[in-house]
DNA sequence: CTTGATGCTCTAGTGACTAGAGGTCCTACT
DNA sequence: AGTAGGACCTCTAGTCACTAGAGCATCAAG
């Protein structure tokens, strides 16, 4: 049995976002001791760590709940976990792709004032201007 | 002088965001007509554009009221707005590295319901298990 | 038996909006 | 001049995924 405390910091995920998650139905209630604090098995642990995972992952809590199962239990419909599994990567990849944009573009922004063209500042020109960009970002 | 939808349409800005960045005091509150309408000049056309862009490049609203000036005003320190957009670009890295390795984990986590090795389902196995991981994301 | 860490509930705040209610105003058309 | 419908106004509350703090109870070690 293990205690708040000890399962965040098994899992990583802090105390009070442990209770938020049991708040909003993700994460089961476990049974209380005499002192009405909470206690946790095997089964919450493994649970935990599966959010947490999924978290770090990029999943939304909302997409955590599709993936486990309506009572609060791991599921185990495949096609379904698969099917959310690869949206996300589309997401993932999508973010990239945007984000590399932007580092093109922040890039050309910080070098404006390397170059001394004429003194600064070109930065909060450039960023004032949009029709100034190289690439097409957003 | 631009009504608040003109100048929502002329920046891609929603109106309501509109309204809310002149309610946090990123956005000069403008003039009125007689019956109580915003009526925004150049200024606020400019102004609005310049935290469309800035936002687009992903700095948050703290970051773009340190790049105006504390009167509402675009400011011309190039140094602090060189650090701002430097920093910017830093984040911007960070992000892009570590979806990166959020992108292949999840790619091996989709591959594993096309293996066939053994039924599925793997990908909410994998999902629960972070030793199971590649790389060592987050 | 005391001390300090850990636990409890509850409320409110974060960032950057978004949605809706309920009302007023402007503009174009008849 | 009247009217229909869109645009505008303020205000409140909701979103997501937490985070912070108040004020109290409980637990474990010395």
């Amino acid at each position: 049995m293990f205690s708040i405390g000890q399962l965040s910091k098994a899992t990583g995920v802090k105390v009070p976002t442990i209770r938020y998650y049991e708040e909003i139905g993700l994460l089961p209630a476990p049974g209380r001791n005499a002192g009405n604090q909470r206690r946790y098995g095997q089964g919450g642990m493994d649970t935990l760590g599966f959010i947490k995972h999924a978290r770090d992952l990029g999943f939304s809590l909302e997409d955590i709940k599709s993936l486990m199962g309506l009572d609060g239990h791991l599921g185990d419909d495949c096609a379904a976990a698969d099917k959310i599994a690869r949206s996300q990567l589309a997401n993932v990849r999508d973010r990239i792709r945007k984000l590399e944009q932007l580092a093109t573009e922040l890039e050309r922004i910080s070098h404006l004032c390397d170059d001394g063209n004429g003194g600064c500042c070109q930065v909060l020109t450039a960023l004032g201007d949009h029709r100034l960009c190289a690439g097409d970002h957003s």
